[in-house]
RNA sequence: GGAGAGAUGGCUGAGUUGGUCGAAAGCGCUCGACUCGAAAUCGAGUAGGCGGUUCCCGCCUCCUGGGUUCGAAUCCCAGUCUCUCCGCCA
């Protein structure tokens, strides 16, 4: 959520912010309502004020044997005001919340305007792959290895779902294990969170109430809505584990990781070349989050970005980094990088790793904070996200990417000590 | 799934015949005194949010949301969560 005060003081700077995001704005409606709810707060709390005082000498009036019956009449018509400017203001500030719920972050300064088109390559690692034969693409790759089940996948799950066997497993848990040992050895805390949320949860990531169509609802008993959703990331789980705390300075950054599998609908985004493990509406990730101060976050990025790169790396596989332009970050957050490793069939970098700062936005929306020293104050603290890795996408760009003529492929050497073998064939 | 108990400030925990209760007391924490220093002791302070004429004032919050009343932590209704016992169970 954006701070109402920003918009306050300076509604251009706000419009032209998300202007960036091909997000098109008119503060004027807010400011209006704005201005009134302040003017019935005053009115209603010099009403309250009134009605605390005079309520405080009645009994000393009782004591005295003095009549207080045109008192409390008159106490009664105060009353009676308060309410009606409390619906007023209650029905006020829903429409204010309404439309601050509707609104993205800002970009930051250095995101450029503007779509993917915009999106900047950073970095680039490795070099493209050759193969001098044919090369196969990961579905038949897996088939003909016998590393993941398709047809049973959709006889279990449905469309969209599919099994890993044997070996396949076997790599998959492989890179959960790579991930989570690395993520351990850099000192982050390891968290392994209910995959069911309340909708709360899903309001502080900024999930709800834009996005609910993303995610899998669980219907609650009697028709009264959903309550609960399946997680479409651990960062979701993650935002919510210091909702409406306050934390100490001294403990910040906090860091975490968590693995879990992530739910997504996927809706209508099935495209043909899209077949295989690179969208389904179950896949596994590990997930890096932070809490940091805000001087902090900046350095907070980059730093996840980096430990993601080096993970990647550490397999061998070619893949860019790229800083996303301002309408291609999603809502919640201000500046974006992606790691996009190749996939040789598809002749595509595709996203396995996205690493995120939110800065106060979903801080705001959760009530997060924490104590600063040297004021004593309370202040929102920044929250960050980076996926460490999705290893459903890592999947195929590793057999694609390693595949040999025989049509064998080769199993990255850090993953080799859960694979079992060096070599699947 | 059945039965019962409970939810108060960072924590423990008073307060439930409605009226100096935003809340006793203890602990913890911060600052000061004492001390070479520390412990002990003594003194002071110590929730969050909203609004304003913003070194000050007002308002709201005792799980959440409604209600009764001049006035609710205290009374009424609905909901959420936690704990205990029983059943079931990885």
């Amino acid at each position: 959520m954006i701070d109402i005060n920003l918009i306050r003081q300076d509604p251009e700077a706000v419009r032209q912010a998300l202007a960036k995001r091909q997000f098109e704005v008119d503060f004027f409606e807010l400011l209006s309502w704005d201005a009134e709810r302040r003017t019935l707060i005053s009115q209603g709390d010099e009403l309250r004020s009134k009605r605390n005082r005079v309520s405080d000498q009645i009994p000393a009036m009782k004591r005295q044997g003095l009549d207080v019956s045109s008192v409390l009449a008159e106490m009664k018509a105060v009353s009676d005001q308060i309410k009606e400017i409390d619906s007023r203001l209650t029905e006020i500030e829903a429409q204010i919340k309404q439309f601050l719920d509707s609104l993205p972050n800002m970009p930051d300064d250095d995101v450029v305007a503007g779509g993917k088109e915009r999106n900047e390559v950073v970095r680039v690692w490795g070099e493209l792959p050759q193969f001098d034969f044919p090369a196969k693409d990961h579905i038949e790759l897996a088939l003909s290895l016998g590393l993941v089940d398709y047809e049973r996948g959709a006889k279990l799950g449905g469309n969209g779902f599919w099994i890993y066997t044997g070996k396949g497993a076997r790599l998959e848990w492989a890179l959960l294990n790579y991930f989570v040992e690395a993520h351990l050895a850099d000192g982050y805390e390891f968290i392994l969170p209910p995959h069911i949320l309340t909708y709360d949860c899903g309001y502080t990531a900024g999930q709800f109430p834009k996005f609910s169509e993303d995610v899998f609802h669980i219907e609650a008993d009697e028709g009264r809505g959903f309550q609960q959703f399946l997680l479409p990331t651990a960062e979701t789980a993650l935002v919510n584990l210091h909702r409406d705390e306050i934390l100490q300075e001294s403990d910040l950054p906090k860091r975490y990781f968590a693995y879990t599998p992530c739910y997504r609908r996927e809706a209508g985004s099935y495209r043909a070349q899209e077949r295989g493990m690179i969208r389904g509406h179950q896949f596994n990730k590990v997930e890096l989050f932070q809490y940091t101060r805000p001087e902090d976050s900046a350095a907070a990025l980059e730093e996840m970005i980096h430990k993601a790169e080096r993970l990647v790396q550490g397999l061998g596989l070619h893949h860019r980094v790229s800083k996303l332009a301002a309408a291609d970050v999603s809502a919640s957050m201000a500046k974006t990088y992606d790691i996009e490793v190749w996939i040789p069939s598809m002749k595509e970098y595709k996203e396995v790793s996205s690493a995120s700062n939110a800065k106060d936005f979903q801080a705001r929306r959760g009530g997060m904070r924490f104590r600063r020293q040297a004021t004593g104050k309370t202040e929102l603290v920044h929250t960050l996200n980076a996926s460490g890795l999705a290893t459903s996408r890592l999947f195929p760009a590793i057999l694609e990417q390693c595949q040999q003529a025989d049509g064998s492929v080769v199993v990255p050497e850090p993953l080799r000590k859960w694979t079992g073998v060096d070599v699947i064939r």
